[in-house]
DNA sequence: GATCTGGTCGTTTTT
DNA sequence: CGACCAGATC
């Protein structure tokens, strides 16, 4: 028990109070929004250390993030002090990646076995798919995945599946085929994929009972948290993990009592939001968190509903928003903070011109006091970054991109990592086939095939038959190649047990004389590879000094499981830009939503799936809740794909907001005579967006083709200029330096704009 | 064996 | 519109 004057307890609410100290051995707690859940959970766990419940290493938390891991083991330790040190607090899939390198040897794998990423698989099955030359029957490498993933989430392995095989559907036959080559392929080169990560461990639990009775009896106190997305595997390894400890199993170490009455199972947390569901499409179960009543009988269920995050109006409109999923428990989000800013909505004529609105706003909230880092724009797809990111650039609105083209699946970083799983794990053969040729070496896809095929007819892996390349009796010129690249592997092995990630990546840098390579290109891409490559080799660095004792292998498992979510940086000035997915368990005091148009939110592919539209309106409403004190929702009345311009008509999510709510803005008229948009649909057409104010001349943002350098331009306060696209301003100031210059000015019809001098389209105008 | 070019295809969302 | 790939050419 807690003293009822604890710190941990202070500040809370009743129902948080309860959820940080209920003492029930399975606890549901039902997080809205904003709740202060992550303040919940870490005070939760270190209650239960503080009250001698439970030592930290017998506590299991699983976060959604590598981030959100790395900041409840900071929040925990700023409770408790350094006791933390024992905790696991990981994802799943790092949880997993420590028991099974740990345990490698109870299934016939490598503690240093490869873990294989989507690009990876994508690789992999694609060759299998044409060796089987079932590219003919309409099998892509992404169908296959999908289909092999889903099998996984559900527990569905190889030898399950056989029986299941529809076999007058020769699709099904080829899948089969593929999907039994693909993990034969998968154990010869010692790699698991990332569903493999979970599935591999319950498979583990379940067929080595003295493992699983070793963290059974370990792990006392186990906390998921986002329980709303995991998936039915995730389900089952949580189930394991939760399962008494008979006596027969209980270690001879082990106390008296124990021994004689075993163990009893772990006490469960979880904590999660069924509104706040928004992964059915790789899997997650929403009926884990529903009925988790039923599958642990005797759980207390603690509701949280008080939002400390967002101000009412942005509650009613969330709110108001997934009220409309029926189906649901009801739910009320309620805050103290008092009505705040109304939401501000926008509709533009183009992306380009919704983007000129959300650089327009970011810039006036600096004037009020906003930093660039309190500030995210969110959007349903990748793919609607182009127009902002253009539009930031231009505008010198320093921005990041969260996830999107991850730096670690970028060409030359692909091929470096390679080089180190390689060094890691010799058996590792899309590695080896990789880096064979990279930096080009003279061998060509024949001498690929002949190794392959004397690695496959001798049984030896892809490495060890690079040793014999002699024997493969070709050329001189190949052949050395090939003894030059096993030399260096082979160097490189000896060395992983005294040298760090880093020293062994710069070694393989320079030998390979990959950066000399792209030093001498004249490509302008390949100057940035370089500096990709340096920012590789000073996150390894950064690694090694902080995981002392970690080498290879540990790095390697960490940058293979990034999330996006993990990129972010809220020390830096930058604005982030980041899907609605990726936003979840975010919060930032002004959030922008873009696209909020039928066909993108909700998405076209999803009107086809079950339930799919009441997922897009959750992912709608995650999005809406990560806001603190300004919401801005956007559209495009039009919005170029595949290079045509297509028409789109606002959400239908839009009609659910109270029109009270919302502050509709309008974007100058390109033509008078163009009828206004209403984002309504049926039912009472709201009044939306109003008379235009001033005339205003922002609305374009054509691309300029021409290629324009005015970094030679001489501009100074008080500067006048003429802009093509905005007319004529004044200069306020001008900051940076070289072709980072820019100018804040304000126009004489279009407002106050911050451009980026070395490529805006301006003249100088006498005064 | 490396480079170029024309054609195809595609956009949900991610660990 | 652009990324990526397969086949043709040097």
């Amino acid at each position: 028990m807690l003293p009822a004057d604890s710190p941990l307890l202070s500040g809370l609410n009743e129902a948080q109070e309860r959820a940080v100290t209920s003492e029930a051995d399975s606890l549901l707690i039902v997080a809205g929004a904003g709740s202060g859940k992550t303040s919940v959970l870490t005070r939760r766990i270190a209650a239960l250390i503080a009250s001698k419940r439970s030592w930290p290493s017998q506590i299991l938390a699983i976060t959604f993030t590598n981030k959100a891991a790395g900041e409840m083991r900071e929040r925990v330790e700023a409770l408790l002090g350094d006791v933390a040190e024992g905790m696991w607090i990981s994802t799943f899939h790092s949880a997993c990646v420590r028991i099974l390198r740990t345990e490698a040897d109870h299934f016939g794998y490598s503690k240093a076995f490869t873990i294989y990423d989507s690009g990876d698989q994508r690789a992999l099955i694609k060759r299998l798919i044409r060796d089987q030359g079932a590219d003919r029957l309409g099998l892509s490498p992404s169908s296959v995945a999908a289909k092999m993933s889903r099998l996984k989430n559900e527990l569905v392995d190889v030898d399950g599946y056989r029986s299941r095989v529809q076999e007058n559907d020769p699709n099904d036959v080829a899948f089969f085929q593929i999907w039994a080559d693909y993990q034969a392929e998968l154990l010869r080169s010692q790699a698991l994929d990332f569903d493999d990560l979970i599935v591999t461990t319950v498979q583990l639990l379940r067929a080595v009972p003295e493992v699983a009775a070793q963290y059974r009896r370990r792990f006392r106190h186990i906390l998921v948290d986002e329980y709303q997305d995991t998936n039915h595997a995730q389900y089952a390894l949580i189930r394991e993990l939760t399962k008494p400890v008979p006596p027969d199993l209980v270690p001879e170490q082990a106390p008296e009592e124990q021994k004689k009455k075993g163990i009893p199972a772990a006490s469960l947390t979880v904590v999660g939001d069924s509104d706040q569901s928004i992964y059915a499409f790789r899997g997650a179960d929403i009926r884990n968190i529903v009925e988790f009543e039923r599958d642990f009988p005797g759980a207390e269920v603690v509701l949280l509903e008080q939002n400390y995050r967002s101000t009412q109006n942005i509650l009613d409109a969330a709110n108001a928003v997934i009220s409309h999923n029926f189906d649901r428990k009801a739910k009320n989000l309620f805050s103290d903070q008092g009505a705040g800013d109304p939401i501000i909505g926008f509709t533009g004529y183009s992306q380009h011109d919704e983007a000129q609105f959300v650089a327009d706003e970011i810039l006036s909230l600096m004037d009020t006091g906003y930093r660039y880092s309190d500030i995210a724009v969110f959007y349903r797809t990748n793919a609607q970054t182009r127009a902002l990111e253009e539009l930031f650039i231009r505008q010198a609105v320093p921005y990041r991109v969260i996830g999107g083209t991850k730096f670690y699946e970028r060409l030359e970083i692909k091929d470096l990592l390679a080089y180190l799983q390689a060094i890691a794990n010799p058996a590792d053969t899309l590695a080896v086939r990789r880096i064979l040729n990279t930096p080009k070496r003279g061998i060509g896809p024949a001498t690929e095939s002949a190794l392959v095929a004397h690695a496959e007819s001798t049984g030896i892996t892809l490495s060890a038959a690079l040793a014999e390349a002699e024997q493969l009796g070709l050329g001189p010129k190949v052949t050395g190649a090939m003894a030059d690249l096993n030399a260096l592997l082979a160097e490189m092995r000896a060395s992983v047990e005294r040298a760090s990630a880093a020293d062994i990546l710069s070694a393989v840098v320079d030998r390979t004389g990959y950066r000399d390579i792209l030093n001498r290109s004249d490509d302008p891409q390949d100057l940035a590879r370089v500096e990709n490559i340096d920012e590789l080799i000073a996150v390894a660095t950064e690694f090694s000094r902080g995981n002392q004792e970690a080498g290879l292998v540990e790095f390697l498992t960490e940058v293979s499981l990034v999330a996006a979510a993990d990129e972010l940086d809220d020390s830096g000035g930058t604005v982030s830009l980041m899907t609605l997915h990726t936003a979840k368990g975010l919060e930032f005091d002004a959030v922008f939503i873009t696209g909020v148009e039928e066909e993108l939110l909700p998405h076209r592919m999803s009107a086809t799936e079950p339930g799919g539209l009441a997922e897009e309106r959750r992912l709608f409403y995650v999005g809406m809740t990560r806001a603190k004190k300004k919401l801005h929702l956007s559209l495009a009345m039009s919005r170029a794909t595949f290079g045509e311009v297509m028409m789109s008509a606002p959400s239908r999510f839009l009609q659910e907001i109270p029109e009270h709510l919302i502050d509709w803005r309008e974007s100058g008229l390109p033509d008078p005579a163009l009828e206004r948009p209403r984002p309504s649909l049926s039912r009472e057409p709201a009044p939306l967006p109003r008379a235009p104010r001033e005339k205003n001349t922002s609305w374009a943002n054509r691309v300029d083709t021409v290629v324009r350098d005015n970094s030679e331009l001489e501009l100074l306060a008080g500067d006048r200029i003429r802009h093509d696209d905005f007319g004529e301003g004044t200069v306020n100031a001008v900051t940076g330096q070289g072709p980072k210059r820019v100018a804040e000015v304000a126009f004489d019809e279009a407002g106050k704009k911050r451009l980026l001098i070395k490529i805006a389209p301006i003249t100088k105008v006498d005064a």
